[in-house]
DNA sequence: CGAAGTCTTGAATTCTATCAATAGGGGTGG
DNA sequence: CCACCCCTATTGATAGAATTCAAGACTTCG
């Protein structure tokens, strides 16, 4: 399975805001090595437990942004619509995964559920709270920033420089160290080919025929459609030529 | 001129650490509704003031990210060399931006001159010690990053969904956004043909064209090979189908 | 004025998209 | 349990866009 272990303690179904003393007592249980994950994991009772179906919207682009997001089980995609029918794919959430975190009163990019999805809500002055009051998760939320806008710059590299096989060399890759796949395990594609077509600028053709072409030289297994085994990952990465 | 109104206040040849009690003192008097350019402006003296040579490097990827920058003439690229010649450019950093605030403890990127660029650099521990004394700082961090996130995001948009006239119509947008340049005025394009290449993912024969065929059916004007004056920026706007 | 570098333009090639048809998989209902 | 249908993925053929290769024009600067 796709799914990242992630501690499901109690199913909360807390109301959108518990009492201040509360809160900041919570917060300030926070340990020091947690990452923003595990901040939100600490006040997971003040937060709303969601579910969606597949392709449901969890938020649309220009909505207003008062929410923050831990995924417990499930994909979610991060996309943005074009009138025209085009689609761009920001990227892919796992469990564990947090979105919502931006300072723009409106959200920049719409969320959907690839698969079926479980998630918890928080409310964003819930979260702001927790920002002010505690040190520890306010670094966390730096280094969260910092890292996504450099997941980003790779991703641009990506685009901006990688062949349709390169690409998709580089997504199964990023796919398995976000797993925690080692060589010969497998993987589980959640999302279909037009999903990664559109997160890599390509088509479905060109992902479909590439996968083959991978699989042709040995490099990956693909047991069915949505399954790929890993076979050889050093030239997995040579064909990434990544940095 | 490309050159944004930047108040340069005496060239500072300030050392890298002041005291601490006038620094504190200092960083109390950032107004509230500074930017965070504005918050380095306002330490200022605390920064030294550097200048580069054209194609001059000013950190290497992998160098340590011990400093925090902010370009006060001419124009910087951000990008990403690779062993096989390829390069790709994050980003054009002009007067006003600052760079450098990334949570890992080695520059992502390069940074290299395209122009004489002249910048004030600032130790990344006063800089810190701004950010944990000044709760406005502190915030303004945050929407910085938040804001290149969605910069990145929209740039990843253009290299995913785009043909090569819609990046080239998208990029004269951004830049005479950042310019603020008016239908009608002159865009200095400082950068050469290959680093509008290497930042839109393309050739340079490629963007020679488009900008050809832009001025064929008269939607700019090219007097000469770096400066283009937009004449239809609707027209622009259509073409690069944003959002 | 000449030389080096950069930009533009042209022609041929390559890669990916598009169009089209087939195959596979999962779910539903008989 | 099987047959059928719908949706998705694969494969093939063709067309189109951008790259590559190559030559010529323009700038800039010594």
């Amino acid at each position: 399975m796709i799914t990242l272990s992630t501690a499901r303690t109690r199913p909360s179904t807390a109301g959108m805001m518990g009492n201040a003393a509360a809160i900041t007592a919570r917060f300030d249980a926070a340990q020091t090595g947690a990452t923003l994950p595990d901040h939100l994991q600490a006040i997971q009772s003040y937060g709303a437990r969601q579910h969606y179906q597949r392709n449901e919207t969890v938020f649309n682009q220009g909505d207003p942004a008062d929410q923050v997001y831990r995924i417990v089980d499930g994909t979610v995609r991060l996309c943005r619509h074009l009138p025209d029918g085009r689609r761009y794919i920001m990227d892919f959430l796992l469990p564990g995964d947090v979105m919502g975190f931006v300072e723009s009163p409106d959200q920049p990019v719409s969320a959907e559920a690839v698969t079926e999805v479980s998630l918890i809500a928080f409310p964003r002055g819930c979260f702001d709270r927790l920002a002010r009051e505690n040190a520890g998760a306010r670094h966390q939320l730096l280094r969260h920033m910092s890292e996504s806008l450099q997941m980003a710059q790779q991703h641009l590299f990506v685009l901006g420089c990688q062949k349709a096989n390169e690409r998709v060399a580089s997504f199964l890759l990023r796919l398995a160290d976000r797993l925690d796949v080692m060589c010969g395990d497998r993987i589980d594609l959640t999302m279909s080919r037009q999903d990664i077509a559109d997160h890599l600028g390509l088509t479905i053709e060109t992902i479909s025929r590439s996968i083959t072409a991978l699989r042709g030289s040995g490099v990956i297994l693909v047991p069915n459609a949505h399954q790929i085994i890993l076979r050889d990952m050093a030239a997995l990465r040579v064909l990434a030529a990544e940095s």
